[in-house]
DNA sequence: ACTCTCGCTTGATCAAAATCAAGCGTGTGC
DNA sequence: GCACACGCTTGATTTTGATCAAGCGAGAGT
């Protein structure tokens, strides 16, 4: 499906791109094309080589793992962000799998495309730079998450950063089913009810997709957020949710879709 | 402390520097120092203001993470290898805290001096990105590590990934202290000791630092090591125990220091 | 030699989480 | 309407890991 104009100026904005001069930005989309796929489309299995930026213009898509019969959501993407972008810079195979979690367009840049713009650009390879090193801070809080927290505290502290994010207002909207948030946060459906009820002694109260967030004190008072863990700042987001808020000095960064 | 030839030509030689220009190596290093720390210091908190890309020549250095009094090790760097890197790009604050073994010896790049060699050299900013790519996805196999298998399995896979980089012969040295193991691989030191005795069935005998595999094949049954979560292939490592061997289509990467 | 400390192990107990097994309620398709 | 599937919850049970409490053995300092 061919590019129209607004796709592209969609694009050329996010953080990525911005400082990109226009010859990158035309060298790195040169063969690009936009794809719309149905919910729960694999776009991508662990191991496959990837030839392809992703970038998540409409939409929802997962990113998991498995391993033994076992498996487990390692992230969850919103537009606008680009996935896969390690493996394209390194031209290696997905270590994740992709899937889209509801119907999405999404624009397909060619892994070489990428790679060329990049070494012709010292300022657009300076953004990829920083994109990958929010990746990966987004990853390290979430490797912090899960060794240092329980799953009733990674709950808690999911539900603060999602009132954060969805205005501040005491009733937030859980934005994935449950069993996608009981596997981002990496526990059993089961658990996840659990631990759900465990916080109704913290006011919290759920029906359905609602969460009401009766008593925000005793909610922080168990949850303990930390800005070296939690980033309740983000709303654009990237592979891991990791805003670019990031940039600049002293502004908080980083984030753990989880 | 001045930086000698050989420290400069070292570094040169790092994935990190090979491809960068002169001036842009001249540049990274310019107000560039070398320091010595005894065994046991703290060289970074966490949320310190990052100032300096640390490149670890000799010695051993961990990262951690604290919270809530709970603690635990991200990461353990050996040499050749850069550290922080992430949080040197956009110029924010650290999320694990770094601290040293051994008696150390580090070259401390500041970190303006480094963002400036990056956007005068393309070539030199794209080893750059590569680097994070190889970061991100050594963290990517550790979440997953965590994720989806129990403690024996990670301590199995651990000494199966071990024994590769020794040489593939039998009997391998755990490189740290027991209760340092223990909180790379996610456990306390009263169950690494009974991970290891259940091991005893797959043929793991300990005796202090030396460890016997005498079934390999079992053990391998147990551990259905992955090269979608372990790298066996490292060992030149950066901040994550990430080799360079990932350069290049189809070759093995990433990798989990745990 | 003698303690002291320290790292490690072992056992007993406790807490957290996974698993197994129903059941409930809503929406879909027939 | 009715059956069915599906997502979610709840309870009972098992497994896994953490915590608590000794104890062991090697090495350091006196």
């Amino acid at each position: 499906m061919p590019i129209r104009n607004t796709e592209t100026s969609r694009v050329r904005n996010i953080p990525l791109f911005r400082g990109a001069n226009d010859s990158a930005f035309a060298m790195a989309l040169s063969g690009a094309f936009l794809q719309r796929f149905p919910a729960g489309t694999t776009l991508l299995m662990e191991g496959d080589s990837v030839d392809f930026l992703y970038i998540l213009l409409e939409g929802a898509v997962e990113l998991g793992a498995s391993w033994k019969s076992k498996d487990t959501t390692l992230a969850i993407i919103r537009p606008v962000s680009t996935f896969i972008l390690a493996a394209v810079v390194l031209d290696s195979d997905a270590l994740m799998s992709a899937s889209t979690l509801e119907r999405s367009e999404i624009l397909m840049v060619p892994g070489e495309s990428l790679r060329r713009a990049m070494k012709s650009d010292a300022n657009f390879c300076f953004a990829v730079s920083e994109e990958l090193a929010g990746c990966y801070r987004g990853l390290v809080r979430s490797v912090k998450n899960h060794k240092l927290r329980d799953s009733t505290e990674r709950l808690a502290n999911y539900l603060l950063t999602q009132r954060a994010r969805q205005g501040g207002k005491d009733t937030i909207l859980l934005p994935h089913e449950k069993r996608v948030l009981a596997s981002l946060l990496g526990m059993t459906p089961e658990n996840l009810s659990r631990a759900f009820a465990k916080l109704s002694a913290q006011g919290v109260s759920v029906d359905g997709a609602q969460v009401q967030l009766g008593k925000i004190p005793a909610l922080e008072r168990l949850a303990r957020p930390s800005p070296l863990i939690d980033n309740h700042y983000a709303q654009p987001k990237n592979e891991l949710g990791e805003s670019h808020i990031e940039r600049g000095k002293g502004l908080l960064d980083g984030v753990a879709a989880l």
